[in-house]
DNA sequence: TAATATATGTTATGTTATAACATTGTAATG
DNA sequence: CATTACAATGTTATAACATAACATATATTA
């Protein structure tokens, strides 16, 4: 699986998903969760938050304040659209939420671009060794940083 | 393998072996170091760079500013003694330097207590997923947050 | 000893995130 | 319809986390 940034139908895609669910599980999309949520998918490299606070800032041709843009991107992630990368302070955007509330990345230290990688026996694997230390899991952080195919042959 | 904390003789232990690899690799272990790493060590849960901060100035009686903390603190980090929680912007010590670059992490998060958990066949399982993606691993955050068997319990 | 490198001190500031309270919008209820 | 309640946003201020830049000190070695 190579790491190429989304195309524009996956990003409308993507965009047309969450709408779907929030409108089937009564959740108040509201325009400014919409536009958050837009700024981080169709950046293809993870994004900080006060670049997302720059760019409302511009869309809306007034400033924005911090709390309006964490206040949007926890509502995000609370419903697992967006997630958090812990060890870059950053947001990407999820492209298949619902189908799982964890998700693990791959983030290339050189182009920045991140892949989900969310398969099963990894998933399995992590399962296993927190029951092996009689562990009850509520959210999982594994963010695996280095360089993707491309810039590792660079 | 219960989340207890660390006993007196496991963190003389701890050090002491520290002071070792330091002598051993000629690496600079000044006081400062020193003491940053016994305050992290010591405290059996993540401590915060300024709560260090505090303990280091209340030890030496006199105010330290957030470099001081911060350099010991990368000096510990990039030499395997200690690591950092990103999930928690916390620091913690490392009892088995050396054995491996990576740690795996459980955090309580009600008694905060942590727990290495870096078995082989996790750290297997996360290669072959990097390999799968034809991706060159430089580091991994693996944080399990959750309950620990007594806080399970209670 | 002079030159160099390593470590620390100090001031200031950059970056990330939230508290607290006011205001607005909207839906539900009497 | 007025009232109440709630959800969301606006606004100001500040808390929490981290580093840049430059001065000083200490140790090493040519």
């Amino acid at each position: 699986m190579s790491m190429k940034s989304k195309s524009t139908s996956e990003l409308k895609a993507s965009i047309h998903r969450v709408e779907e669910i929030c409108k089937s599980n009564k959740l108040g999309l509201t325009e400014i969760r919409k536009q958050v949520f837009e700024i981080i998918v169709k950046n293809n490299i993870p994004i900080k938050a006060y670049e997302i606070l720059d760019k409302i800032s511009n869309i809306n041709n007034k400033p924005s304040h911090p709390p309006t843009v964490y206040r949007a991107i926890d509502f995000l992630i609370e419903n697992g659209f967006v997630h958090k990368l812990n060890s870059i302070n950053s947001f990407v955007g999820c492209f298949h939420p619902n189908a799982h509330k964890e998700c693990y990345f791959l983030i290339c230290k050189k182009c920045n671009i991140y892949q989900e990688c969310c398969d099963d026996s990894l998933k399995d694997r992590i399962s296993k060794t927190a029951i092996h230390n009689n562990f009850v899991i509520s959210n999982t952080t594994l963010e695996i940083e280095g360089h993707c195919l491309d810039c590792s042959q660079k």
